[in-house]
DNA sequence: TATTGTTATACTCTATAACTATA
DNA sequence: TATAGTTATAGAGTATAACAATA
């Protein structure tokens, strides 16, 4: 509605502020986490596998969304770090469980509490009531999609 | 502070939401704009271009947050399609002034306004005050970025 | 036959380095 | 020397295809 005579080059795009919101606090999550030795995509993976019950490469790839090919890659940087080990699952001998070791475990918590000492910062600025108002309307845009697809 | 017992596979992490809805807005996006013969990102370069002076390859691509190398593979597709021309700038002939062709000023509007009404019904489900809100905590946050690098 | 883990391969996207022509 | 455009190249990130082991 103001768009007539703004200086600005483009008008804001949801597209672009997304990319960048995004591109913004993956660095400052980068540089939380960086002292821990995990990058953020190996966290999630410690995360997912640590919440309740064991699971394989292929289930903590779905709940990751990502390539059973590319849990692979992510669970052996992890196992050459110590964090993580694969043991064949006795029943389905296809299968690797993948568990935490304690060094695993104690990384885990300490990268956790400075993502999300991370985060907190990062939606300081927006005030706590519409830090939230912004945490739930992205929940109901990614819910949607669920529905549709 | 609650990650102890939790059922849930991992709390909603800010990073995975961002990525998610900007992963399905592009597509809602790349399907509005299929018919239109551009993609996102082409669309912005024409919106760019469109926006005021006339710019050089180096200007648009420093607007847009991208390599000059990659801004040089942008207008040639552009180019390729009639979308746009490449004339050279008389007073510093190192210069490219890429300006929009008639077929690039009306492809622009069409795309636009269909880029336009996919983000509207994207963010419908919402409501108009908590879209308003999340574009302006988007910009909060983006803004917030500019004041520390 | 289907699934799991694995490897090799290809693809996409983008940036870096080096070249040219201009300044 | 520095900048604009270009090209070739390389890197990150991810997916696809194919294979062995197992179900």
């Amino acid at each position: 509605m103001t768009a007539d005579t703004s200086p600005l080059p483009v008008e804001p795009r949801l597209g672009h502020l997304l990319a960048r919101v995004h591109a913004r606090l993956a660095r400052a999550s980068a540089l939380a986490l960086a002292r821990h030795g995990v990058d953020g995509q190996e966290l999630a993976v410690l995360a997912v596998l640590a919440c309740g019950e064991p699971l394989s490469q292929v289930e903590a790839a779905g709940r990751l969304g990502v390539d059973r090919t590319t849990m692979v890659a992510l669970i052996d940087g992890l196992e050459d770090h110590g964090l993580v080990v694969r043991r064949r699952n006795v029943q389905d001998r296809r299968k690797n469980i993948v568990g935490l070791t304690p060094y695993g475990e104690e990384c885990l918590r300490h990268a956790e509490g400075a993502r999300l000492a991370a985060e907190r910062r990062f939606l300081a600025p927006l005030g706590e009531e519409t830090a939230a108002t912004l945490l739930r309307a992205l929940q109901v845009l990614v819910a949607e999609d669920r529905g549709r697809e």
